[in-house]
DNA sequence: TGGGGGTGATAAACTAGTTCAATAACCGCA
DNA sequence: TGCGGTTATTGAACTAGTTTATCACCCCCA
């Protein structure tokens, strides 16, 4: 290395190394202040039109595109919408529910020309996902209004919206009846005669059973009642719960525990209906009849579920219907237009189709 | 309006307006260069342990987060790898290939702390849409080499990976061998016996059918060698085009212009597995029995057909690889790593299930 | 010729951080 | 006490744009 080598400054190095073509090239090109560069893309009639059509040929030619993140800097604007995730993206999307989700979140953003940045967990922590994600706001889903997450986005005045949440004044959310809807399903099961069930949960335990939360512990209440109801709790005797992973895989593997189990199970209840095809599969690879030897219902009524063989019998929700209603809300608030409701509850439903029968006497 | 108000400075009033609180409060308060701030948050060590720990302190008090967007203009990454999507989200979404290439795309993005951000067209335009996306790079979908979008991501220097294109020398690409499973699929109609066929296609039509390009042309170039084999052509009386959404309302709509136009089709081949599960619905709502009256075959083997009912006939190819496989090809150009294979090619092959057999006599 | 009004263009400040190069402080040793 | 070598800290420049406030210019009219 030469002494002059040192000597090189930043501006010639960085020239080396073919930077980047900026507004400062195109004006000095143009002949003109990079004001007037940034009003030809950006205002409209604030420059004469000759000036405007010089400047955005030169940039043309010289292959010129304002750098969005610079101009996201000055605007606070990034055009996107975050949809926080719980788990990995690799996880969410097995579950056919995030992808209607995202559908009915979707057609707000083409509405508003927002692209959808998925953010999950970052290096373990939603938190540390949240500093670091350029968006302009979120649609929050799987969370408390209590969480960490949750706390870290108000902090920062990002706006959201949850989805699935134990209503919350104030907080604008789009829910369901999660409670009802479980209450529903297992009711039905309970109703056909049988009394030896299974649960099949996705996982989010937390220590016992009283500590289930969100969804999944509203779901358990509903669950729980109807038991009540007919004078059965989870004693593992005539109610037994098995926790696996929210897809196919994660049902397959539930039946198989509760077949291997050899105590005369003969309905699953799954937390989802992701959950449910998987009980369904592996039930008939094991030549068990569907609802004959053991009936099944869901939760979610997927587009599929109709289609499964049998149909699945399931408790409905507008799936769809809540990603958009969802992102509408973020909508408003990004527009800082007032909210009708903060909170909307969307109706469940039981849809009884085929995989459900009185048990073999 | 005083006189005085006028002289309000710009401090003052973005004061008034509760202003963000950044790197220079936390320096000021913490009685710190704005330099020690910055390094406290990201070069460990660099400081003393002692000025580490009383920046942070300070920055949690006030509830400091460095602002990401600001971050990203200097260091010149997002951490946000792009899919672009030819469609609307919402049409995207409403085709389980999708999830499962994301889901594919996730696990990468996992192992590198990566969001992933689904960039529809912006205003009716990819190349827009590229424009405007805060990504350090992209996974193409859906486009051929020469496509204005592609063109303005190589023009920007965006390292992207192409997925379902025509391989093309130095374009990182992982693609199928979309004609020979297309192929495979007609071949199997017609051996079964079948001559009066009904092709549900996913919309992409240019004008003539010699101008069908990418995923679809491949696929129809498929099905016309095994028809050819069989002297048959797309002549609308033995063989039909139907043209429709890729989504399982597209399907039935397929199905039912099928069997409304009285040919006597007794097969219809689907562009992909989503148009199927419509036909099958649409076929099952009226009645016809599948595969006795009807044939019906897919494409992609979603990870639901073979719960359909009956269980689809289809060719696999493998989605989530492709996308894991794509990703990975990205990372390696993310971090200036070499390529080993510019494009890959993966595998397809026909899963015969239950949804096929021969025509009625 | 002077002044008002409108248009077109710009210099400078601003967005909120990172990074370079230089300095200050400290420690041990001669 | 002086000096060399770390270690800790910082001012200034830099990332690439937008926005504000001002100015120059031209035309028209008095």
């Amino acid at each position: 290395m030469t002494a002059g080598s040192s000597k090189v400054s930043r501006a010639q190095r960085s020239q080396k190394a073919s930077r980047h073509i900026t507004i400062n090239d195109i004006a000095k090109r143009a002949g003109v202040s990079k004001t007037a560069v940034s009003f030809a893309f950006n205002v409209p009639g604030r420059l004469s039109e000759k000036t405007t059509q010089h400047i955005l040929q030169v940039a043309r030619e010289m292959g010129y595109t304002p750098n969005p993140i610079a101009r996201s800097l000055n605007t606070r604007r990034t055009n996107t919408l975050g949809v926080l995730l719980p788990q990995d993206i690799s996880i969410a999307m097995r579950n056919p529910f995030f992808a209607e989700l995202l559908s009915g979140i979707g057609e707000v953003c083409s509405a508003h020309g927002l692209s959808l940045l998925l953010v999950p967990p970052l290096r373990g922590s939603l938190v540390e996902a949240t500093y670091a994600a350029l968006i302009d706001g979120c649609i929050v889903t799987g969370l408390e209004a209590d969480d960490p997450a949750t706390r870290a986005l108000r902090q920062r005045r990002i706006p959201f919206v949850m989805v699935d949440v134990e209503p919350e004044e104030d907080i604008p959310a789009v829910s369901v009846d999660d409670a009802a809807g479980a209450y529903f399903a297992m009711k039905h099961v309970l109703e056909l005669g049988h009394h030896r069930i299974g649960i099949a949960s996705f996982v989010s335990f937390t220590g016992r059973l009283e500590e289930y939360t969100g969804t999944l512990g509203r779901r358990f209440n509903g669950y729980l009642r109807a038991l009540h109801e007919h004078g059965l709790t989870l004693d593992n005797e005539h109610v037994r719960l098995v926790e696996c992973s929210c897809d196919v895989e994660g049902g397959k593997l539930a039946f198989h525990q509760f077949w291997s189990s050899r105590q005369g199970i003969t309905a699953i209840v799954a937390l989802s209906d992701v959950i449910a095809y998987g009980v369904v599969q592996a039930a008939s690879e094991q030549g068990v009849r569907i609802p004959q030897q053991l009936s099944v219902v869901g939760f979610d009524d997927l587009e599929f579920s109709r289609l499964l063989r049998p149909p699945l019998t399931t408790v409905r929700q507008p799936i769809r219907e809540k990603g958009r209603l969802a992102a509408e809300m973020f909508a408003r608030l990004y527009h800082n237009e007032p909210l009708e409701q903060h909170t909307l509850r969307l109706p469940v439903e039981l849809v009884v189709r085929q995989s459900c029968a009185p048990p073999q006497s």
